[in-house]
DNA sequence: CTTGACATTCCAGTATACTGGAAGGTTTAG
DNA sequence: CTAAACCTTCCAGTATACTGGAATGTCAAG
């Protein structure tokens, strides 16, 4: 199996594979006698674990721990359940803080319903964002959404 | 008011202040004869209200939008007003992917509970992820929580 | 005059996960 | 034989928001 083929078969592309390779992710495949990687099922496997693991949400240096283990034969499950008690946590905080900043912005928007024009007098920028009162929040996350 | 100081009144540091700057976010201010920034008032209004827009999860380059109205003189407001509620709908959906992925994450850790040791028979790396059916997902968002 | 705190510029690095492109080699069909 | 499709390496860039460090200059106190 070359690598475009691998790319296809698992919804990636070879940049990526060869990426992975380099990160230590996917094994150094063997060459044909061309010079070009030759895969066979277990790095299918192996490339659709980092593909699932991703879609769960763990980094690639979190999957990089897991392959550790596992590649030193050790057992990979009280380690990867704890990832996965580390990452539900995080994920609950994360939804308790997008919580508390969609308070914020509501209000924000409710208080900036009432003004037609904030134009600048004397040194304002703009008056929704410089009334707010937001000392008491930390840098909100990033919540770009994907188009 | 010299670069330190403004540092020091907003809770920023000297580098980021200049980064900005940079970045076209703070103007060029007037030097000193020994080369120094010299801010006034108006810097420090401009750098606060950088800060805020940031702790609302506006990016650097939204809040250079802002600013490209506002240096051209023209209001502000029915931006900022589009921009909030762009930002209010994306924190929203980002909600309801972080309960989804929650709720994902949850219902592995439940299965594993059973799982003594899925140590790598035929090829396996890990049940709990492997036994997954993630394929319905989008690659998670990143839930990194600052320490 | 010296010391220390503060300032300057400039370049480079951090973290994350790739992506783009150049320049060239291999394989397969026609 | 040639053209297309596919592969190779290597370097650099994308986006975000800074941070680190070197080498050097300024200023106020003692």
């Amino acid at each position: 199996m070359k690598i475009g083929e691998l790319a296809r078969a698992t919804g990636t592309n070879t940049k990526t594979i060869r990426f992975y390779e380099a990160e230590g992710l996917m094994p150094e495949p063997p060459r044909t006698t061309g010079g070009y990687r030759s895969y066979d099922g277990e790095s299918l496997s192996r490339l659709e674990f980092i593909l699932k693991a991703k879609r769960l949400g763990f980094s690639l240096n979190e999957i990089r721990g897991i392959f550790r283990l596992h590649d030193a034969k050790e057992a990979t499950c009280i380690h990867v359940r704890d990832l996965l008690d580390q990452k539900i946590s995080d994920v609950e905080a994360s939804i308790e803080d997008l919580k508390a900043l969609k308070g914020d912005l509501v209000e924000l928007r409710e208080h900036s319903i009432g003004l037609v024009d904030c134009k600048t007098e004397g040194g304002e920028i703009c008056s929704i964002i410089e009334q707010s009162d937001v000392a008491h929040r930390r840098t909100a996350p990033a919540v770009k959404r994907p188009r």
